[in-house]
RNA sequence: GCACCCGUAGCUCAGCUGGAUAGAGCAUCCGCCUUCUAAGCGGAUGGCCACAGGUUCGAAUCCUGUCGGGUGCACCA
């Protein structure tokens, strides 16, 4: 058991005996109270909040259930010192061989040190990329793939079930568009000079091998066909094409699914009409006109009876649409069933999206707290964009000409670890530059590099210590532990906090942010041996305190790995 | 016009789901460094947390309004 587990169990313990002595009132809601370490480092180890936060409902003052609290705090072999301070709070110091056992703790569960049982084995569905299957991925759907990803990965490692899923969207107009532009292909393939592809349909080379396998399965028999033979036999092969690459492309960063949905099986299953029933059963679908909208309307706007969804009633602006006047359902009306579908083989659903989609966030919302009445929690993590640069200069791109920048191509570059550690240094709703040079710079300011740096310097020690013939002790005297070590140790006691904050916020880009405070600490442990060289790490006539530091120094280095594990970043053990 | 995201040091960004004196890197200034792994190290300067109210023991954090930036706004996905 980990320190901040264990010490959340002694306050829970602390309080309930306060209790039963009759100091403080039953039934108390506990949920604020929090042990902490303090901000300044200078007031302990650990924090409480509980006298402050209790006294008020216990109806006492805080310095004299500070005083109780700390009582029993004081008997706890595990405190060394307790002082109240300020309005209330109880700060601690521990003994240094709390601090030592923490450390034995991060040897003893290794990979799992900052695994947390707080997910409770609840499913959560965590669907993202989601791209449109009509081409390679190319860098705006780069992000959203490396944090839904790790978000995953930290939410399993937190104790839930997780469920990784990917929505296919085969079933609207812009798959029609892809079907046709893999007509074009076709017909070329069948020796047609078709010059160049039509202005609104997709001109990527790669539909190229959709068009020769068209026509190595259907001869010409389509050529000269009206669209209704062939339309949705192509749609089909050059869907499923898409996604094979789509998949390929994903596995260059390490991304693999659990579940693909197709929209279009989702139609032909007929969840968008049963969603539609119940809510209409509800009175929250009726037949209605909208209003035309503010700002710029449309030339071809005209007034139409639509069934809308009442997402007004959950906070929406608008009621929105579920079907299109000619009758077929609206991405929206799809994406409700979806949602509905996700729900029922998972307690919780997260949706990774592209921030240009933020103003359809409150519908869909509302349609899951309208379909699954309010109980499952559902966050939509908007992504922001990326910045492509090159030397400080922007990248040009142009969809309309094709020649977008492909995920595979910057994986190429700077490889799959440099691009998911950089996608995961800002805060997913923050706007992000990435820039070609940077990200692959060796230097400080360049995380990426910091904390594989403190990684293979650590890797490094075990080796150089038998080149310079010192004996380790596997299991060495950890009194000898000195304060820069010991401060050490106790950033690294955060990893569990860091994890369990990352899962139950999602945000996973906290694990980078403190893998780099974690490299910092290592880095400025270890450049005190530049001036005192028996501060070293390796101290060749003192192979006690150099087995120390070495157990020390790997355990750093444990943490260092499951969190960029927790990235789906390889930790090196080597720098090139 | 409306909605959403954002506004923290000169710049790029953190800020642990309300805690004590708001942090890091870069830049600037001052020292040091030829090494247990080289791609540096230590220190200093730098803030009305956009602004104004409110909530409470306590606010960068929550609420309301204002200003400024970004994004999106019928049956497109």
């Amino acid at each position: 058991m980990t320190l901040y587990v264990r010490f959340a169990g002694h306050m829970a313990a602390l309080l309930d005996a306060l209790e039963s002595a009759g100091d403080l009132p039953a039934g108390l809601n506990r949920k604020a109270v929090t042990v902490e370490p303090p901000r300044d480092p200078s007031h302990g180890d650990l924090a409480t909040n509980a006298a402050m936060v209790l006294a008020k409902p216990a109806g006492t003052n805080p310095r004299a259930l500070a005083e109780k609290v700390a009582e029993h705090l004081r008997a706890l072999d595990e405190v060394e010192e307790v002082s109240i301070a300020g309005p209330g709070f109880i700060n601690m110091r521990l003994t240094p061989g709390t601090w030592a056992g923490e450390l034995q703790q991060v040897a003893a569960l290794a990979g799992d040190y900052g695994r947390s049982d707080i997910g409770d084995g609840i499913t959560v569905n965590v669907e993202y990329v989601s791209a449109n299957p009509t081409g390679p991925m190319h860098m705006g759907h780069c992000r959203g793939a490396v944090v839904g990803d790790a978000l995953a990965s930290v939410l399993a490692y937190a104790g839930h079930k997780v469920i990784r899923e990917y929505y296919i969207n085969d079933a609207g107009g812009q798959v029609d568009v892809l079907a046709r532009s893999a007509h074009v292909r076709y017909r070329e393939a069948l020796g047609e000079a078709v010059g160049e592809i039509p202005e609104g349909l997709y001109p990527g080379d790669y539909l190229v091998p959709v068009g020769e396998k068209l026509a190595a399965e259907y001869g010409d028999k389509f050529v000269g066909a009206p669209e209704g033979d062939w339309l949705v036999l192509f749609r089909q092969t050059a869907v499923a094409m898409m996604m094979d690459m789509i998949r390929d492309d994903l596995a260059l960063l390490g991304i693999h699914h659990d579940v693909f949905s197709s929209e279009a099986e989702l139609q032909a299953a007929g969840k968008p009409e049963a969603a539609e029933k119940w809510l209409r059963d509800h009175d929250l679908v009726y037949d209605g006109v909208l209003e035309a909208p503010k700002g710029e309307v449309p030339d071809d706007w005209e007034p139409v009876e639509l069934p809308l969804f009442r997402s007004t009633k959950f906070g929406d602006d608008q009621d929105r649409p579920i079907k299109k006047s000619n009758g077929s359902w609206t991405y929206f009306g799809a994406d409700m069933a979806y949602h509905y579908q996700k729900a029922q083989n998972a307690d919780q659903l997260i949706d990774i999206w592209g921030a240009d989609h933020a103003g359809t966030v409150k519908r869909i919302q509302a349609a899951v707290a309208a379909l699954t009445e309010g109980k499952a929690r559902f966050d939509v993590k908007l992504v922001q964009m990326v910045r492509l640069l090159r030397d400080g200069e922007p990248v040009k791109m142009s969809k309309r000409a094709g020649n977008f920048v492909t995920l595979a191509d910057v994986v190429n570059e700077v490889g799959k670890d440099v691009v998911r550690f950089t996608m995961l240094t800002r805060k997913a709703d923050a706007q992000m530059d990435f820039d070609f040079a940077k990200v692959v710079e060796a230097s400080k300011d360049n995380p990426v590099f910091y904390v594989q740096y403190a990684h293979a310097r650590i890797a490094s020690l075990g080796r150089r210590a038998q080149e310079a013939g010192v004996t380790i002790n596997e299991s060495p005297d950890l009194s000898r532990l000195g304060t820069a070590e010991l401060d050490l140790i106790k950033l690294a006691a955060q990893f569990p906090r860091i994890v369990e904050g990352a899962a139950q916020n999602r945000e996973p880009h906290r694990i980078s942010f403190y893998l780099g405070d974690m490299a910092a600490a290592f880095h400025g442990w270890w450049n005190m041996g530049n001036d005192d060289p028996s501060a070293r790490v390796i101290v060749v006539n003192d192979p006690e305190i150099t087995s120390v530091r070495l157990f020390l120094a790997r355990q750093i280095g444990q943490i260092l790995r499951n969190g960029l594990a927790l990235m789906g970043v390889e930790a090196l053990s080597e720098m090139q």
